[in-house]
DNA sequence: TAAGAGATTTAGTCGGGTAC
DNA sequence: GTACCCGACTAAATCTCTTA
């Protein structure tokens, strides 16, 4: 059963190429006239083995090994496709049961669903990320300068009236973070009144508040946690070039789509 | 409601282009 | 030269709509 759209098409070509449509098998198909030169002559249909009857056909004559070696390439070609389609199938396969009613969905919907699943979900942490005290997504530090209040428990025992509360925003790869935010901070001298720590994906936010007094102000608090940045950029950038990963980036090609180009920008 | 026609989806094939 | 990607195409299967 065929489509007046696909019946139109096959017309469409027909005129084009001069008696190129009218059945795709062996009979009436390009690759008869040409010899074998096409799968569609030498390739069983199923399996992507030569059949024994195409092979049969396959004249035995002058260039004979090279028709042979033509149809080797076409075969892997065919298998090379197969397995470019099954790869593509099977990624697609993953989306799906990552999504719950996805089963009766096409490949098309199911990108459209992956694709809304995945805006919602940006959003979502975007929102989240206004209200708890998620690591940010950049590498930075950040120091303020809050008043204490009066009904602190700090408040007296230390005497200060302000606090320096200093935020250190970075990838957690860093096994001994903890101990270089303490090591930059310790010639500070500082009178430390609390401290947190929170991960997320990869990512981890270090707070530790501390009274203004002393040395202990917001400049010398952001070049201390600053010089941990810096510890932690290049620890980063070692571990990024590495031998081993530079290999493997080396043996994987890269091909920029037009919309790879442009969403690269966002 | 069943049958038929048209539309849509999917898999397979082919040839050309490109990066390595 | 090779491996991979991609667009164009066909055939088959399946879905949807219309009509008797």
């Amino acid at each position: 059963m065929n489509s007046g759209l696909f019946s139109g098409a096959v017309g469409l070509y027909d005129g084009f190429y001069g008696g190129f449509g009218g059945g795709h098998g062996p009979e009436h198909g390009f690759g008869q006239q040409l010899g074998a030169s096409t799968s569609s002559v030498l390739l069983d249909g199923e399996t992507g083995e030569l059949g024994a009857a195409a092979a049969a056909d396959v004249p035995k004559r002058k260039g004979g090994g090279r028709e042979e070696k033509a149809a080797t390439a076409l075969r892997s070609h065919s298998e090379a496709e197969r397995r470019r389609r099954e790869r593509i199938n099977a990624h697609l396969a993953t989306l799906r049961s990552m999504l719950p009613c996805t089963d009766k969905m096409d490949k098309a919907a199911l990108l459209a669903e992956v694709i809304n699943h995945v805006k919602k979900l940006k959003s979502e942490a975007a929102r989240v990320g206004k209200h708890c005290p998620v690591p940010s997504g950049a590498d930075e530090v950040t120091v303020e300068v809050v008043q204490q209040p009066q009904e602190s428990p700090h408040h007296d025992r230390t005497g200060a009236a302000f606090l320096v509360k200093a935020t250190l925003s970075c990838g957690d790869g860093c096994a001994d973070l903890f101990a270089d935010v303490r090591r930059a901070l310790q010639p500070l001298a500082p009178r430390v009144v609390g401290s947190e720590v929170t991960t997320l994906g990869g990512r981890v936010r270090i707070t530790v508040a501390m009274s203004r007094e002393g040395a202990v102000t917001a400049a010398s608090v952001h070049q201390a946690l600053d010089s941990v940045l810096d510890r932690v950029a290049s620890a980063a950038a070692a571990f990024e070039f590495s031998p081993r990963d530079s290999l493997l980036a080396g043996n994987k090609r890269r091909r920029v789509s037009t919309f790879d180009s442009s969403s690269s920008s966002c």
